[in-house]
DNA sequence: GCTTATGGTGTGTTCGTTCACGCAGAGCGT
DNA sequence: ACGCTCTGCGTGAACGAACACACCATAAGC
């Protein structure tokens, strides 16, 4: 800056002036400024603006479901988060998570109003309650920075996504199954009595592939609410009505709890929750798929951390790969998590 | 600082000549200061101490082989390590990457050399040529901080090793094909005239899990300085030969090259380079697996510039998960690679 | 009793930015 | 001519740590 305002004649607050648009220079200085600017190639000195601004702490805010108490898919969602809090606290980042009850949609709103009005520079924010959640974020100022995790919701705002693709998890999972079962064996996908963007589209995307080599689909219908044993007895009668089935898809976390009654068949599912560990580790189940939920989780905290930092541009979308797990590559997996 | 000047009794000279262990403190003045820090838990603003440190930039080295002109393996780890260096890069950290011919060990040691006296703060090596390596590692000052990556060299010093395990990597390759072949059906492996001790490995573990299902393995050997043709004709002959085969290993990421020759059996090899996705894409090679060259590039890159900013351990080891990648979760992965 | 080293301490400046403040001069109305 | 506001600009004090330097003791050596 010493420099610019040198060339440029003026003193270094001017300088200052132009590079935060505060207005109070002259049109003639400010072109002549911003000219020499581009020119010389100037970029800030983070450490000696981060240590001007007062100590000042950037803070994020981060609204998910609770995971307190939930040792599956959102408490592997938290942990990402505070690795990267974890990683960005030394460079004077503070992330605050507040969770709310998901099946509260009053809840999420309030959780949100309340990150939102409570002086965040940055919020990640689980939309599963799009519809009250939609006009609360598009009043929102526009420019604030914002990202979404686990599930998009259309808005007319710009933010960023991090997420997964459902469906093509599905897919793959469908020609996962195919790839190692007979052609001719029907495949069972398991159904479940709730209303979950990730579950449908993961079992259409599953559909799919089995309409597209021509295999057929059985359809095993479970009640969230029956106890697990109910489940499970109903898993075994169901299969054992109908022999031929070669391989099964339960499109999320609770595969492992089917596991033993699809003893003997393929079976594909998803997430590496501790329950599933076990059971893919003892062969009960054949391949677990991932979308990185850690990874969804640090992607949004470390997007966010490094747009209030750098000013890097939130892209519109992180998609994350798709991992197909197998006990033989299962412990480089955990590995990766816990780093 | 300030605040701990206040507590002791004393100034912020003597402070900061105890947190830097600069001598010139009577021992009382130590122990009460060491203790105020202790129990304020006191850490050092690294915006203001980055600042004062006379804007000295960090510096970090990459010693590896030549990744020019090559569209391989190494081509990704450089990615990574570029996508790291493009990270650090606001906060003051340089990173300059050497390369040398990989045949010639005297270059790679000779590459070490200049690196390592040229001012270095931090140096991650590739040390494929551990005979020649070994003596100057293991003469260079134990603290500086050290990154192997690639390759694991036994050495009596401290470092960190960031890299792969090729042998769960084959038994994993043997895997996927046992999952989708019946048993009875003979496997390929093919054998290449290299010295090279992950093509070894990964052989190794593929034929443990063969031997340990019982599936008959049939070598392929395959001479690197016979032209492609006479390659892929030697494979279809082979193939010719015994129809029985059901699938085929390729350890190492030539396997694009097998495919056509390989028609109709399974394909497995190793690695995301552009000559084997459009194979994938269009179904001539049905499993590829990944060990993350540019997670092994950047790894490094970013546990450096972290030990030394941050002052952060370095860990003794960073495993890459292997990652099975199909036609259908291949965009997904290419996604993460290029962000 | 003198210098000369050396252990122990405080002071003051520097790093590059940020931002409150102050000051000059122009424009306006009384 | 006076006070007022408003624009345009410079000045100077932070921010927290690092480190050179100056200082005063005391001890050692002659």
């Amino acid at each position: 800056m010493k420099e610019i305002a040198r060339r440029a004649g003026v003193s270094i607050g001017t300088v200052d002036r132009v590079l935060h648009h505060r207005g109070r220079v002259s049109a003639d200085n400010i072109a002549k400024i911003n000219a020499i600017v581009e020119q010389m190639g100037y970029k800030p000195n983070l450490f000696a603006s981060r240590l001007s601004g007062g100590g000042l702490v950037r803070s994020i805010g981060v609204v998910m479901p609770e995971a307190a108490q939930d040792f599956g898919y959102w408490r592997l969602i938290r942990n990402g988060i505070d690795r990267a809090a974890r990683e960005f606290e030394p460079l004077q980042v503070a992330v605050q998570v507040v969770g709310f009850d998901r099946n509260s949609p009053d809840a999420c709103a309030e959780a949100f109003r309340r990150m939102a009005e409570g002086g965040c520079e940055g919020i990640a924010v689980a939309p599963i309650h799009s519809r009250i959640l939609r006009p609360l974020v598009e009043a929102w100022d526009p420019s604030f920075p914002l990202v979404f995790f686990d599930t998009d919701m259309a808005c007319d705002r710009h933010r960023c996504f991090v997420g997964q693709d459902p469906w093509q998890g599905g897919y793959l999972a469908g020609k996962l199954l195919g790839l190692t079962l007979e052609t001719g064996r029907p495949v069972v996908l398991v159904r479940f009595d709730e209303d979950d963007e990730h579950l449908q589209k993961r079992s259409e995307g599953f559909e799919a592939y089995a309409r597209s080599v021509g295999r057929q689909v059985l359809i095993l219908a479970q009640k969230l609410s029956d106890p697990l044993d109910r489940r499970r007895a109903d898993t075994a009668l169901f299969l054992a009505r109908h022999p031929a089935v070669g391989g099964m898809f339960v499109p999320n976390a609770s595969v492992g709890e089917y596991a033993l009654a699809g003893l003997g068949r393929r079976m594909v599912g998803y997430d590496l929750i501790p329950g599933n560990l076990a059971a893919l580790r003892e062969g009960r189940l054949d391949f677990l798929l991932s979308q990185r939920p850690e990874v969804m989780g640090y992607e949004a905290v470390r997007r966010l951390s490094r747009a209030l930092l750098f000013g890097e541009a939130l892209p519109d979308r992180i998609s994350l790969p798709l991992d197909v797990i197998l006990k033989e590559n299962l412990d480089g997996h955990l590995d990766q998590i816990n780093s």
